[in-house]
DNA sequence: ATGGATTACTTGACAAAAGCAAGTATCTCC
DNA sequence: GGAGATACTTGCTTTTGTCAAGTAATCCAT
């Protein structure tokens, strides 16, 4: 099934599940449409008919008349904005706030039921996949903070796949490559010491969308390994952050200096590094991942 | 957010991004509902009008008219079901279905613009997604059939991430474990020998919900090894159908026996290898994975 | 400052969409 | 063979939505 079949056959499902959702609305005293715009309004505290309008899809006359209903029940009150008395600015009389709480919670309610059968397990892939629907399609709005964290149960497998995954498609590396990554993944949790080693997943909206380490080498020396932004994430600045933050813990835990090895063709990551001020020390071909590349050694003294 | 608070976030934007794509049908000669109507018959070659009212929430007695206006058009045709009469197998005329290929076209081609500033990635992102909140919502519906693959790039990685998770939530096994596993999957692929080894990723609908290894241990014996089901795909004698793939591909490569090492506490695995016809042969607590358990060695002799 | 455009909302006139209840024809099951 | 169910139709009604024209406030370019 081509993903434009897949796409259209979601919308028919979830057209069909928000039909369900919306005559749930029935059993308020209010038909929908006043519903959906009282709702609105105390799900925003303050607004205007033309954002109302926008976004719920509303024609505006209609709209207009359906505030009028709502003020005559004195649900909604308006009055002219003090900026500009064009707008009217709407908000719930205190009739309407009680109003808007007995409809969310019935909502809420209603959503509860149709989420209890579901193990936790399953509601958090429920929510996670609806997080990744919602930025997939609207990459602008909603798109929350990346956050970095220490790692969890599952990061190093995680880390494991995207760099087999994203390497795979992007320079052909192979399964060798995945291997080593594995193996150098293997080791740092067998072998992990907190006060000298880290490992950093960078995490939006609950989605992992990068990783790096700092391991330790012996003789004062760090290095940071397997730095990796998912390509949805780049161009955001966060390879320089994950970066940093290597730098500023290597400092302070004493090393002397942070090595990396890094590949000629990773030209982001290699700005990366150059801008932070490591310098390249050594360069040396090879083909341990299936495809002829050229590895680099890079270093930063550390004061 | 609670999952509540998410999923109603999700409704919110949903409904909004449906009626935008309803809206797309304006530009289509035909009003709204006699769209939907025409391009449901269209696409399921022939139903009953109480089967459309029910999937598109149409009431019986407006479908009724609907349906006269597409038949006074000569889009639809009706006629009594050889088996029931009451029942009307409804189909399109030539004229209808015309019309249906054009609605089609014009709603994939809408689609595929939607989806055609999307990176490849970020479309398999999305119809993974949508997969997951289908299948979650409506266990039932739709559950493809499970599928048996060889591993590809970022498999051993995901085989990793669930170890790592799965066996942490249920059992509380600690990072060493996943280590362990990391270990496992860098060696099988590093000395990966077609041959003689395999590794199968059970698949439904595009999503990864299993996974089993078949290595070699040498002196003709082979190795079973990273059994694992999802929790949601279990239940369904996915564990039995990998294990005896396992069985007869060691069969069919000439090993003499199939051993594994798992644990006491794995009950539903164990039963699985004791209804195929392995033995235990040793058992030995340890607590390599932070928590006491017991070890435990089974075998199969293969003939 | 000023007049033509724009924005924010309202109103009137209609048309489309939807719901409900009562009705017909057919079938099912005891 | 008759009570009850099912599949659909019809008549009547309300609700919902659209369109175009209208008012008032504001913006903007000269």
């Amino acid at each position: 099934m081509s993903h434009v079949d897949a796409v259209r056959r979601f919308n028919r499902f979830y057209t069909r599940r928000i039909g369900v959702l919306h005559s749930s609305y029935l059993g308020s005293p209010f038909p929908l449409p006043q519903a959906r715009v009282l709702y609105e309004i105390g799900r925003r505290g303050e607004c205007t008919a033309s954002e109302l309008g926008a976004d719920l899809d509303i024609d505006l006359g209609y709209l207009s008349r359906l505030l009028q209903g709502l003020k005559r029940e004195r649900l909604v009150q308006g009055e002219p904005a003090r900026h500009d008395a064009r707008h009217i600015r709407l908000t719930l009389t205190p009739k309407g706030r009680k109003a808007f709480a007995v409809l969310d919670e019935t909502s809420r309610r209603t959503m509860g039921e149709m989420l209890s059968p579901l193990a936790r397990t399953e509601r958090e892939r429920l929510v996670a996949a609806m997080q990744t629907v919602e930025t997939v399609l609207e990459p602008r709005a909603s798109k929350g903070e990346i956050t970095l964290r220490a790692h969890r149960p599952g990061d190093m497998g995680w880390v494991v796949e995207r760099h087999g995954v994203l390497y795979g498609e992007e320079y052909g590396w192979g399964a060798l490559f995945e291997a080593l990554v594995a193996d150098i993944v293997a080791k740092f949790l067998r072998e992990f010491d907190a006060k000298r080693e880290r490992c950093w997943i960078a995490e939006r909206d609950g989605e992992s969308v990068g990783s790096v380490f700092v391991v330790n080498e012996g003789r004062a020396s760090a290095k940071l390994r397997l730095l990796l932004i998912e390509p949805h994430a780049r161009g955001a600045g966060l390879g320089k952050r994950l970066v940093e933050e290597c730098i500023a813990f290597a400092r302070k835990s004493g090393y002397r200096k942070l090595v990396l090895w890094t590949h000629a063709n990773l030209l982001a990551a290699r700005a990366i590094y150059t801008k932070l001020g490591f310098r390249r020390v050594k360069s040396e071909p090879h083909r341990q991942f299936g495809v002829p590349v050229v590895g680099e050694y890079w270093e930063l003294p550390l004061k």
